[in-house]
DNA sequence: TAGCCGTGGGA
DNA sequence: TTCCCAAGGCT
């Protein structure tokens, strides 16, 4: 059995689980957040293109942080088509600083098939096929835009319903139980104001480290708040240690310009321009990989950024260049307007640096 | 399937 | 300082 006690005690439980949907819909009612792509409770449904924008830049990114994005994006691209005509490198201008850039590549290639295909598919297979559209978003957005049942399984959702029933198995592992749990507390009825309160129950009252029970509309029947530690579900595993990795930034100046080069199109940063660097390992890499050979000076300090899976610290090196020697394709940019140039932020800070060393 | 993929903020 | 976390998806 999934839910620890016994006996009258498990009973109640469950009687208590059953009215699950109906006090939640009841809570979102009175406390739904306020969002910029959300329409009220109780109101027609919000424009599918807005839906799925904002769950696209949601993903693992804040309401905070997307909210001013949101804004500027909608504004800029004020349909789907809109946004479909838009070269792909203005997308990824948009988007810098957001991080995760994959998530604008595939923006843009499912703009285009939406466009093409007239607008968004409105069943959960046919969202769940668009590039970008995992499972949790084609049933948000099935759900929200569209007015179908949907189980919709975030990270807020997964917190929810872990304690709820006191999970104690760990995550990952513990995927398809929550998926079914959350599934047997869906109702037939407002799918999408039901998930859309469970992000909101995650997000403002069952917290990850300080849950406050005493306002949670579910805490009667929660096995998480029975068991007196509700934080320490959903149990997951240890996280392994970041390496740590070395490189260094070249700034190579010729007259007011600055050499900036295009990544490849995959990976880190994968698309966007950036500024030209060695190798990235484990020891300080000096010039290798300059994009010439110059007096390089080294400037004092480094800049320090962390990835999902890795530490990076960047030496600074900069040069004027010389007068031949350097790759075609280069791209040289107007170094006073660097910071129109969306990079990401490494680089971004890594220019300031430069800059402040004139 | 587990590793890859950013960034900023809070404790 | 360090660690954790945030409306995940792709391969």
């Amino acid at each position: 059995m999934l839910v620890d006690g016994a006996g009258s005690a498990e009973a109640a439980m469950r009687a208590a689980t059953a009215t699950v949907p109906q006090r939640l819909l009841a809570w979102y009612d009175r406390h739904a957040r306020r969002l910029p792509w959300r329409s009220p409770p109780g109101t027609p449904p919000a424009d599918p293109y807005r839906v799925w924008l904002s769950e696209v830049m949601l993903q693992q990114t804040t309401v905070a942080a997307v909210a001013p994005r949101f804004a500027r994006l909608l504004a800029r691209w004020p349909s789907v088509a809109a946004l479909a005509a838009a070269p792909l490198d203005d997308v990824l201008h948009e988007w810098a600083g957001l991080g995760y850039y994959a998530r604008a590549r595939n923006l843009h290639a499912c703009a285009q098939a939406v466009a093409a295909a007239g607008g968004f598919p409105d069943t959960e297979a046919g969202l769940r096929a668009l590039p970008g559209v995992g499972d949790y978003t084609a049933a948000a957005i099935a759900s929200i835009a569209f007015g179908r049942r949907a189980v919709v399984v975030d990270g807020n959702v997964e917190r929810v319903v872990a304690r709820l029933f006191a999970l104690e198995q760990p995550l990952p592992g513990a995927r398809p139980t929550i998926r079914r749990l959350t599934d047997t507390i869906t109702p037939d009825l407002r799918a999408g104001d039901f998930a859309q309160g469970m992000m909101d129950l995650g997000a403002t009252i069952c917290t990850p480290r300080a849950p406050a029970c005493a306002l949670c509309p579910l805490r009667e029947g929660c096995a998480g708040f029975a068991s007196g530690r509700p934080e320490a579900y959903p149990v997951k595993p240890p996280r392994a240690a970041k390496p740590q990795r070395l490189g260094t930034a070249f700034w190579l100046t010729r007259g007011d310009k600055v050499l900036l080069v295009r990544r490849p199109a995959k990976g880190l940063l994968g698309g966007l321009l950036a500024l030209p660097t060695g190798p990235w390992s484990d020891a300080a890499p000096g010039l290798d990989g300059a994009p010439a050979a110059a007096r390089w000076r080294l400037l004092d300090g480094t800049v320090q950024h962390v990835f999902t899976h890795f530490r990076l610290t960047l030496a600074l090196a900069t040069a004027a260049a010389p007068s031949d020697g350097l790759a075609p394709d280069a791209i040289w940019w107007q170094a006073d307007r660097i910071d129109e140039a969306g990079l990401p932020t490494l680089f971004a800070r890594a220019a300031a640096r430069f800059r402040e060393d004139t």
